[in-house]
DNA sequence: CTGAAAGCGCTAACAA
DNA sequence: TTGTTAGCGCTTTCAG
């Protein structure tokens, strides 16, 4: 229901209206051109195009002339009218598989938004909702607007088909990579991730560890899962399968799932005190199945997650330790190699970036 | 750190490449211009663009050609190009003053990509990190490519200065409105959405309900607070200052806070059995307290949040029964009014359209 | 039903 | 140091 501002139940007030309006049917932009400036400055449209482009020919006179008249009637270069000439649009598109509430990409948007923001580029953003038919009109759309570049992040860290991107267009893929291996890519370190996770534990003294995954063949289980391996090997720990369990999908109710898994394993007759989590979401049953069998948290069970979900990991108590997903970094490197700022290339083959995740050491451990 | 592909460490195959090799640093996309196309065909051009243009007065036989040689070529007219003598840039910015992990807004994007992408327009998604030298710039980069509109999202319901808006480009609002009201906006109706809140603690039989609130004179907490008092109205029910507390800033440890405020709530001698709280982060800490009293929820306390927050909401236990903000609704209708399709003007004055905050009911009440 | 030509706002050879 | 002019890829008036 819509419900206008001249409505009466209203605790602030939406009223007060003193004057101005606007019409957004039919606004007419009243563009200022290059002519206009010109005729005003007295000078030809070249030396206006001059100073626009701080072309050093141009007598400082003359300049500030221009300058004045530019900031006079408020002009602003038409930036079509200017890729036109140079092929530069300042253009690049950003797309996503998914944006949803429960993923944790918002740095990666702001990353990139961030470093192309240095450079003057604008983003075009894109949600393809994982739907074939409207990416591929997405990334006609973009053709159509001339991207200079285009980003395709995924929500989850997968293996996507190359198959749908043209050849023609730099292309830079975060958090996913080609199946053919035919593009450069940047993706998070699943593998020192999860080492750093749980050499936590040990460090802190844990030898016992138990290790609470999801049931999937893709790169984070699995590298996670090799990371723990590490960690394990590291410190002489023969590893134990009956300390790690593997959720099944469907995911939904993930938190209870782990909190099943947690109480069995902490009724264990040789239980673990310490437990990494697959993932942040997942600590929230962890948490529960800890305080359900009356344990202290981090004394009598250590608890490490990841991803670093700081409406869940800051607030819940004892406030989590946990890994993070370099995504602000992500982003970040993903305009960079766009730009040519980056190396993408290496012997003639195309890159994929790790980053690593960074140990957020908070109270849990 | 960045760790390059062919390192060793990796546990799923990142060295297969067969083949294909892209050069991200000066690419030269050979665009397919109208004039090739009409060549090709044997047309002029101005038979191409009535094709492009779905104009009719094109024979059937010689439509067919052109569209072949369209599709041969895999012609796609620029963008830019078309905007020359169009003057529609199909493009709309998208200004936000703040995108965070901690905030719920990705419906909001989502909702206007969806509803722009209809009407075949791409959205420029731009940060300003609540920065008013970048919120210029920003809005600058936005006129340089002709936007035919600009959303501005603000992270959480509050009054802004309109005086940084440009005059000549249509602007509807999100989140927040003018201090002038001069321009168009969209905000959740946050009144009906405390008042929904509480009714249904009431309906449920709850007759003292508390309310954890935070103390800032902002809408939000101004409206739901409204709404609390209404829905006890309603029932005939006498307001009870005891009942309400209110969060003082900073809110850094709200989940804390409200925690110490629910116990004490609890340990009244004539305690409620229902809590209203501000939000679904403070819910952790209410949850907390509850167990902490030794009550069951919902048997013993029921407890309904704000913002569904979904990564929160459906994994905590019990399954939170919250509100949720009408982000998805807000952003299509931005676009919508953006586009002329939703009236923004009436009597003369620029609308607020207040959107219902709908009840999502869970297991907490 | 089709085509020639002008021009959108800008940049870049080339000339002065 | 400055101006003239062509032309980027497209749409559109105006003729045919």
């Amino acid at each position: 229901m819509i419900v206008l501002a001249n409505d009466s139940r209203n605790c602030y007030d939406v009223f007060a209206n003193d004057g101005k309006q606007k019409f957004l049917v039919d606004f007419e932009q009243a563009m200022v051109t290059i002519k206009e400036v010109a005729q005003r400055a007295g000078v030809s449209i070249r030396t206006v195009s001059r100073v626009l482009n701080d072309n050093p020919h141009v007598a400082t006179a003359t300049r500030e002339q221009v300058l004045s008249v530019i900031k006079e009637l408020d002009f602003r270069p038409s930036a079509a009218a200017r890729y036109m000439r140079t092929g530069h649009s300042q253009l690049i598109g950003f797309l996503t598989d998914e944006l949803a509430q429960n993923a944790f990409s918002y740095d990666l948007i702001i990353g990139a938004q961030q470093a192309a923001w240095e450079h003057e580029k604008l983003l075009f953003l894109l949600n393809t909702g994982n739907d074939v038919h409207v990416e591929t009109r997405a990334i006609n759309m973009m053709r159509d607007h001339q991207v200079e570049g285009i980003i395709y992040a995924t929500m989850y860290h997968r293996e996507i088909k190359h198959s749908q991107f043209p050849e023609d267009i730099p292309t830079v893929l975060v958090n996913c990579f080609a199946d053919d291996r035919s593009l450069p890519s940047i993706v998070p370190d699943e593998i020192s991730g999860g080492r750093l996770a749980v050499e936590t534990l040990l460090e802190h003294g844990h030898r016992r560890i138990g290790f609470v995954n999801i049931a999937a063949r893709e790169p984070a289980p699995l590298g996670r899962l090799e990371g723990y391996r590490e960690a394990l090997a590291n410190y002489g720990i023969p590893y134990d399968e009956a300390l790690v369990r593997f959720i099944e999908e469907p995911f939904e109710g993930l938190a209870t799932s782990t909190y099943d898994c947690v109480l069995s394993l902490l009724q264990m007759s040789n239980p673990p005190t310490g437990i990494f989590c697959f993932n942040d979401l997942m600590v929230l049953g962890a948490y529960d199945a800890v305080r359900k069998a009356n344990l202290r948290i981090p004394e009598d069970v250590a608890i490490v997650g990841f991803d670093n979900v700081e409406i869940l990991t800051a607030q819940i108590h004892p406030p989590l330790t946990t890994m993070e997903l370099p995504n602000f970094e992500m982003g970040q490197l993903a305009i960079r190699m766009l730009l040519g700022l980056e190396n993408s290339i290496h012997n003639n083959q195309p890159i994929q970036h790790m980053l690593e995740c960074p140990l957020i050491m908070r109270k849990s451990v």
